[in-house]
DNA sequence: GATGCTAGGTCTAGTTGACAGACTTAGCAA
DNA sequence: TTGCTAAGTCTGTCAACTAGACCTAGCATC
Protein backbone atom coordinates (compact mmCIF):
# COMPACT_ATOMS: atom_id res chain seq x y z
CA UNK A 1 0.00 0.00 0.00
CA UNK A 2 1.29 3.59 -1.06
CA UNK A 3 0.07 6.55 1.31
CA UNK A 4 -2.05 9.51 -0.57
CA UNK A 5 -0.13 11.30 2.36
CA UNK A 6 3.42 11.05 -0.03
CA UNK A 7 2.11 13.36 -2.25
CA UNK A 8 1.43 16.29 0.39
CA UNK A 9 3.39 18.28 2.05
CA UNK A 10 3.83 18.28 6.33
CA UNK A 11 4.51 21.55 6.77
CA UNK A 12 1.46 22.97 7.19
CA UNK A 13 -0.15 19.99 9.65
CA UNK A 14 -1.39 21.82 12.86
CA UNK A 15 -0.26 18.26 15.00
CA UNK A 16 3.01 19.52 14.05
CA UNK A 17 2.10 23.34 15.36
CA UNK A 18 0.08 22.28 18.27
CA UNK A 19 3.30 20.50 19.20
CA UNK A 20 5.62 22.98 18.80
CA UNK A 21 3.83 24.76 21.62
CA UNK A 22 2.77 21.58 23.96
CA UNK A 23 5.23 19.25 22.60
CA UNK A 24 8.50 19.76 24.61
CA UNK A 25 8.86 18.54 28.10
CA UNK A 26 7.42 18.93 30.99
CA UNK A 27 4.91 21.29 29.16
CA UNK A 28 2.36 18.63 29.36
CA UNK A 29 3.05 17.72 33.13
CA UNK A 30 2.78 21.85 34.08
CA UNK A 31 -0.92 21.47 31.86
CA UNK A 32 -2.01 18.33 33.98
CA UNK A 33 -1.79 20.05 37.12
CA UNK A 34 -2.97 23.17 35.52
CA UNK A 35 -6.11 20.99 35.16
CA UNK A 36 -5.75 19.41 38.42
CA UNK A 37 -5.93 22.67 40.18
CA UNK A 38 -2.91 23.51 40.78
CA UNK A 39 -1.91 27.08 40.35
CA UNK A 40 1.57 28.25 42.40
CA UNK A 41 4.93 27.67 41.03
CA UNK A 42 5.92 25.56 43.80
CA UNK A 43 2.53 23.41 43.75
CA UNK A 44 3.93 22.81 40.30
CA UNK A 45 7.85 22.26 40.95
CA UNK A 46 6.77 19.47 44.01
CA UNK A 47 3.94 17.89 41.64
CA UNK A 48 5.74 17.86 38.26
CA UNK A 49 9.29 17.70 39.11
CA UNK A 50 10.27 19.65 36.78
CA UNK A 51 13.46 22.30 37.86
CA UNK A 52 13.25 25.23 38.93
CA UNK A 53 14.56 27.13 35.45
CA UNK A 54 11.96 24.47 32.98
CA UNK A 55 9.37 24.89 34.79
CA UNK A 56 9.71 28.87 35.19
CA UNK A 57 10.49 28.33 30.96
CA UNK A 58 7.31 26.74 30.69
CA UNK A 59 5.50 28.66 32.34
CA UNK A 60 6.54 31.82 30.15
CA UNK A 61 5.90 30.10 27.21
CA UNK A 62 2.88 29.06 28.07
CA UNK A 63 1.36 32.48 29.18
CA UNK A 64 3.05 33.82 26.07
CA UNK A 65 0.93 31.65 24.08
CA UNK A 66 -2.28 32.29 25.78
CA UNK A 67 -3.12 28.92 27.52
CA UNK A 68 -2.48 30.08 31.01
CA UNK A 69 -2.11 33.87 32.37
CA UNK A 70 -0.96 35.19 35.11
CA UNK A 71 -3.39 36.25 38.11
CA UNK A 72 -1.96 38.46 41.08
CA UNK A 73 -3.19 36.47 44.68
CA UNK A 74 -2.30 37.72 48.30
CA UNK A 75 -1.93 35.58 51.14
CA UNK A 76 -2.01 37.20 55.11
CA UNK A 77 1.58 38.52 55.75
CA UNK A 78 3.41 38.07 51.99
CA UNK A 79 3.75 40.20 49.28
CA UNK A 80 1.66 40.25 46.19
CA UNK A 81 2.75 36.90 44.06
CA UNK A 82 1.36 35.52 41.18
CA UNK A 83 -0.41 32.53 40.18
CA UNK A 84 -1.20 31.08 36.70
CA UNK A 85 -4.35 29.99 35.40
CA UNK A 86 -5.99 28.31 32.39
CA UNK A 87 -7.16 30.23 29.73
CA UNK A 88 -9.85 28.90 27.27
CA UNK A 89 -7.23 27.98 24.69
CA UNK A 90 -5.34 26.06 27.62
CA UNK A 91 -8.90 24.71 28.90
CA UNK A 92 -9.47 23.59 25.09
CA UNK A 93 -6.48 21.02 25.38
CA UNK A 94 -8.99 19.25 27.80
CA UNK A 95 -9.89 16.33 25.41
CA UNK A 96 -6.42 15.45 24.56
CA UNK A 97 -6.13 15.58 28.15
CA UNK A 98 -9.00 12.80 28.49
CA UNK A 99 -7.64 11.05 25.43
CA UNK A 100 -3.86 10.55 26.79
CA UNK A 101 -5.13 9.59 30.44
CA UNK A 102 -7.28 6.99 28.85
CA UNK A 103 -5.01 5.62 26.76
CA UNK A 104 -2.36 5.92 29.82
CA UNK A 105 -5.03 3.90 31.71
CA UNK A 106 -5.30 1.08 29.40
CA UNK A 107 -1.69 0.76 28.55
CA UNK A 108 0.16 1.17 31.20
CA UNK A 109 -1.84 0.60 34.09
CA UNK A 110 -0.39 1.00 37.68
CA UNK A 111 -1.20 -2.25 39.36
CA UNK A 112 -3.46 -0.96 41.61
CA UNK A 113 -5.54 1.35 39.31
CA UNK A 114 -6.25 4.43 37.74
CA UNK A 115 -5.02 7.40 39.85
CA UNK A 116 -7.37 9.79 38.86
CA UNK A 117 -10.76 9.43 37.77
CA UNK A 118 -13.02 11.88 35.82
CA UNK A 119 -16.67 12.16 36.36
CA UNK A 120 -19.68 14.40 35.07
CA UNK A 121 -19.90 17.08 37.32
CA UNK A 122 -24.17 16.61 37.68
CA UNK A 123 -24.24 13.05 37.74
CA UNK A 124 -21.37 11.64 38.57
CA UNK A 125 -20.97 9.41 36.29
CA UNK A 126 -17.37 8.79 34.45
CA UNK A 127 -16.33 10.78 31.53
CA UNK A 128 -15.70 9.24 28.32
CA UNK A 129 -14.36 10.36 25.09
CA UNK A 130 -16.65 9.21 21.56
CA UNK A 131 -15.04 8.85 18.13
CA UNK A 132 -18.56 10.25 15.99
CA UNK A 133 -19.04 11.80 12.55
CA UNK A 134 -21.45 14.18 11.49
CA UNK A 135 -23.89 12.47 10.59
CA UNK A 136 -24.12 10.93 13.80
CA UNK A 137 -22.30 7.55 13.52
CA UNK A 138 -20.15 6.26 15.85
CA UNK A 139 -17.03 5.07 15.48
CA UNK A 140 -15.60 2.51 17.34
CA UNK A 141 -11.97 1.90 15.33
CA UNK A 142 -9.86 4.55 13.92
CA UNK A 143 -9.61 2.09 10.54
CA UNK A 144 -13.00 3.45 9.85
CA UNK A 145 -11.45 7.07 9.66
CA UNK A 146 -10.46 8.18 6.00
CA UNK A 147 -7.34 11.19 6.38
CA UNK A 148 -7.90 13.10 3.40
CA UNK A 149 -6.31 16.48 2.04
CA UNK A 150 -7.76 19.56 3.13
CA UNK A 151 -8.23 23.00 2.03
CA UNK A 152 -4.96 24.11 3.30
CA UNK A 153 -3.02 20.93 1.96
CA UNK A 154 -0.20 22.00 -0.55
CA UNK A 155 1.13 18.78 -3.09
CA UNK A 156 4.84 17.91 -2.85
CA UNK A 157 6.85 19.68 -5.84
CA UNK B 1 -9.16 28.02 46.13
CA UNK B 2 -7.31 25.11 47.01
CA UNK B 3 -7.30 21.63 45.23
CA UNK B 4 -7.58 18.34 46.56
CA UNK B 5 -4.93 17.10 43.92
CA UNK B 6 -2.60 18.91 46.14
CA UNK B 7 -3.01 15.82 48.85
CA UNK B 8 -2.40 13.34 46.45
CA UNK B 9 1.01 11.55 44.77
CA UNK B 10 1.11 11.99 40.97
CA UNK B 11 3.72 9.49 40.63
CA UNK B 12 1.38 7.02 39.42
CA UNK B 13 -0.22 9.40 37.24
CA UNK B 14 -0.94 6.98 33.97
CA UNK B 15 -0.71 10.87 32.10
CA UNK B 16 2.75 10.69 32.94
CA UNK B 17 3.42 7.07 32.08
CA UNK B 18 2.06 7.75 28.96
CA UNK B 19 3.84 10.75 27.76
CA UNK B 20 7.18 8.69 29.03
CA UNK B 21 6.33 6.88 25.98
CA UNK B 22 5.16 9.57 23.42
CA UNK B 23 6.55 12.19 25.23
CA UNK B 24 9.82 12.59 23.75
CA UNK B 25 10.70 15.35 20.65
CA UNK B 26 9.39 13.72 17.28
CA UNK B 27 7.78 10.84 18.88
CA UNK B 28 4.41 12.10 17.73
CA UNK B 29 5.06 13.78 14.45
CA UNK B 30 6.27 9.45 13.70
CA UNK B 31 3.13 8.72 15.14
CA UNK B 32 1.27 10.88 13.07
CA UNK B 33 2.90 9.66 10.03
CA UNK B 34 1.93 6.33 10.60
CA UNK B 35 -1.99 7.02 11.40
CA UNK B 36 -1.42 8.48 7.76
CA UNK B 37 0.12 5.06 6.49
CA UNK B 38 3.60 6.08 6.13
CA UNK B 39 5.28 2.66 7.28
CA UNK B 40 9.42 3.02 5.43
CA UNK B 41 12.20 4.94 7.46
CA UNK B 42 13.04 7.35 4.38
CA UNK B 43 9.94 8.37 4.26
CA UNK B 44 9.36 9.21 7.92
CA UNK B 45 12.98 11.29 7.97
CA UNK B 46 11.56 12.83 4.74
CA UNK B 47 8.00 14.09 6.47
CA UNK B 48 8.80 14.32 9.65
CA UNK B 49 12.33 16.23 8.95
CA UNK B 50 13.97 13.93 12.25
CA UNK B 51 17.21 13.52 11.94
CA UNK B 52 18.53 9.70 10.88
CA UNK B 53 19.61 8.98 14.05
CA UNK B 54 16.70 10.58 16.08
CA UNK B 55 14.48 8.34 13.71
CA UNK B 56 16.23 5.50 14.23
CA UNK B 57 16.30 5.37 18.23
CA UNK B 58 12.37 6.38 18.24
CA UNK B 59 11.64 3.85 15.47
CA UNK B 60 13.07 1.06 18.08
CA UNK B 61 11.52 2.35 21.32
CA UNK B 62 8.24 2.13 19.65
CA UNK B 63 8.52 -1.05 18.88
CA UNK B 64 9.81 -2.34 22.05
CA UNK B 65 6.93 -0.56 23.79
CA UNK B 66 4.47 -2.02 21.55
CA UNK B 67 3.36 0.66 19.51
CA UNK B 68 4.59 -0.16 16.24
CA UNK B 69 5.76 -3.63 14.30
CA UNK B 70 8.51 -4.33 12.10
CA UNK B 71 7.34 -6.21 9.25
CA UNK B 72 9.34 -7.29 6.29
CA UNK B 73 8.75 -5.81 2.96
CA UNK B 74 10.24 -6.55 -0.44
CA UNK B 75 10.80 -4.21 -3.45
CA UNK B 76 11.50 -5.90 -7.07
CA UNK B 77 15.62 -6.09 -7.34
CA UNK B 78 15.54 -5.26 -4.19
CA UNK B 79 16.74 -7.07 -0.96
CA UNK B 80 14.13 -7.57 2.30
CA UNK B 81 13.71 -4.57 4.45
CA UNK B 82 11.43 -3.59 6.90
CA UNK B 83 8.47 -1.02 7.55
CA UNK B 84 6.77 -0.06 10.77
CA UNK B 85 3.45 -0.76 11.19
CA UNK B 86 0.80 0.61 13.92
CA UNK B 87 0.21 -1.97 16.70
CA UNK B 88 -3.44 -1.97 18.41
CA UNK B 89 -1.66 -0.06 21.12
CA UNK B 90 -0.39 1.88 18.58
CA UNK B 91 -4.16 2.62 17.38
CA UNK B 92 -5.33 3.27 20.07
CA UNK B 93 -3.48 6.73 20.24
CA UNK B 94 -5.93 7.77 17.83
CA UNK B 95 -8.16 10.03 19.71
CA UNK B 96 -5.45 11.42 21.26
CA UNK B 97 -4.39 12.49 17.38
CA UNK B 98 -7.72 13.60 17.04
CA UNK B 99 -7.82 15.79 19.51
CA UNK B 100 -4.57 17.26 19.04
CA UNK B 101 -5.55 17.70 15.32
CA UNK B 102 -8.87 19.51 16.94
CA UNK B 103 -6.97 21.87 19.27
CA UNK B 104 -4.70 22.76 16.39
CA UNK B 105 -7.26 23.18 13.76
CA UNK B 106 -8.66 25.52 16.32
CA UNK B 107 -5.55 27.75 17.61
CA UNK B 108 -3.11 27.39 15.59
CA UNK B 109 -4.63 27.59 12.08
CA UNK B 110 -2.84 28.41 9.16
CA UNK B 111 -4.58 30.81 6.79
CA UNK B 112 -5.41 28.62 3.86
CA UNK B 113 -7.01 25.88 6.43
CA UNK B 114 -6.28 22.56 7.94
CA UNK B 115 -4.35 20.44 5.76
CA UNK B 116 -6.08 16.91 6.38
CA UNK B 117 -9.77 16.13 7.02
CA UNK B 118 -10.85 13.47 9.01
CA UNK B 119 -13.59 11.98 7.57
CA UNK B 120 -15.86 8.54 8.27
CA UNK B 121 -14.77 6.08 6.00
CA UNK B 122 -18.86 4.84 5.35
CA UNK B 123 -20.39 7.93 4.85
CA UNK B 124 -17.63 10.61 4.10
CA UNK B 125 -18.94 13.11 6.94
CA UNK B 126 -16.22 15.04 9.32
CA UNK B 127 -15.17 13.01 12.53
CA UNK B 128 -15.37 14.54 15.29
CA UNK B 129 -14.33 13.86 19.15
CA UNK B 130 -16.77 14.48 21.99
CA UNK B 131 -17.11 14.28 25.40
CA UNK B 132 -19.96 12.56 27.51
CA UNK B 133 -20.51 10.62 30.53
CA UNK B 134 -21.61 7.51 31.34
CA UNK B 135 -25.12 8.11 31.71
CA UNK B 136 -25.49 9.53 28.18
CA UNK B 137 -24.85 13.03 28.75
CA UNK B 138 -23.23 15.36 26.34
CA UNK B 139 -20.23 17.01 28.17
CA UNK B 140 -19.12 20.48 26.17
CA UNK B 141 -16.43 22.21 28.57
CA UNK B 142 -14.09 20.69 30.94
CA UNK B 143 -15.81 22.73 33.84
CA UNK B 144 -18.40 20.46 33.79
CA UNK B 145 -15.74 17.51 34.45
CA UNK B 146 -14.92 16.77 38.24
CA UNK B 147 -11.71 15.37 38.89
CA UNK B 148 -11.74 12.79 42.01
CA UNK B 149 -9.00 10.23 43.47
CA UNK B 150 -9.26 6.72 41.87
CA UNK B 151 -8.28 3.48 43.31
CA UNK B 152 -4.24 3.86 42.69
CA UNK B 153 -4.49 6.94 44.23
CA UNK B 154 -2.13 7.78 46.81
CA UNK B 155 -2.15 10.43 50.03
CA UNK B 156 1.37 12.25 50.17
CA UNK B 157 3.14 11.73 53.13
C1' DG C 1 14.99 51.29 59.14
C1' DA C 2 17.35 46.74 59.75
C1' DT C 3 16.29 41.73 59.93
C1' DG C 4 14.10 37.63 58.86
C1' DC C 5 10.66 35.07 56.21
C1' DT C 6 9.00 33.10 51.92
C1' DA C 7 7.38 32.15 47.06
C1' DG C 8 9.22 32.62 43.07
C1' DG C 9 12.49 32.98 40.71
C1' DT C 10 17.97 33.41 38.42
C1' DC C 11 23.01 31.77 37.97
C1' DT C 12 26.62 28.34 37.23
C1' DA C 13 28.83 24.31 35.93
C1' DG C 14 28.38 19.68 34.36
C1' DT C 15 25.80 16.15 31.79
C1' DT C 16 22.73 14.49 28.44
C1' DG C 17 20.35 14.80 24.11
C1' DA C 18 19.88 16.73 19.37
C1' DC C 19 21.93 17.77 15.08
C1' DA C 20 24.38 17.69 10.28
C1' DG C 21 27.05 15.30 7.40
C1' DA C 22 29.91 11.50 6.22
C1' DC C 23 30.27 6.76 6.28
C1' DT C 24 28.57 1.63 6.48
C1' DT C 25 25.70 -2.47 5.51
C1' DA C 26 23.33 -6.13 3.13
C1' DG C 27 21.19 -8.33 -0.52
C1' DC C 28 19.84 -8.13 -5.44
C1' DA C 29 20.98 -7.46 -10.42
C1' DA C 30 23.88 -7.02 -14.31
C1' DT D 1 32.84 -7.85 -8.64
C1' DT D 2 30.68 -3.77 -9.13
C1' DG D 3 26.95 -0.85 -8.63
C1' DC D 4 22.54 0.37 -6.56
C1' DT D 5 19.54 1.44 -2.71
C1' DA D 6 17.01 1.72 1.84
C1' DA D 7 18.19 1.69 6.16
C1' DG D 8 20.84 2.44 9.11
C1' DT D 9 25.58 3.85 12.27
C1' DC D 10 29.61 7.06 13.44
C1' DT D 11 31.67 11.50 14.61
C1' DG D 12 32.16 16.04 16.17
C1' DT D 13 29.58 20.09 17.47
C1' DC D 14 26.18 22.50 19.70
C1' DA D 15 21.84 23.23 22.28
C1' DA D 16 18.91 21.64 26.06
C1' DC D 17 18.38 19.78 30.50
C1' DT D 18 19.76 19.14 35.30
C1' DA D 19 21.09 19.83 40.34
C1' DG D 20 22.28 22.88 43.57
C1' DA D 21 23.45 27.32 45.21
C1' DC D 22 22.19 31.84 45.16
C1' DC D 23 19.17 36.03 44.61
C1' DT D 24 14.79 39.10 45.05
C1' DA D 25 11.05 41.73 46.73
C1' DG D 26 7.47 42.88 49.68
C1' DC D 27 5.47 42.03 54.33
C1' DA D 28 5.89 41.73 59.32
C1' DT D 29 8.24 42.17 63.61
C1' DC D 30 11.51 44.43 66.31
Amino acid sequence: MSSWALDYETANCTIGAALAIVGEKWTFLVLREAFNGIRRFDDMRRRTGAPRQILSDRLARLVAEGLLRRAPYREDGQRTRYEYRLTEKGIDLFPVMVALLGWGDKHARPADGPAVLLTHRDCGAPVTLRLGCADGHQIESARQVTPVPGPGARRVA
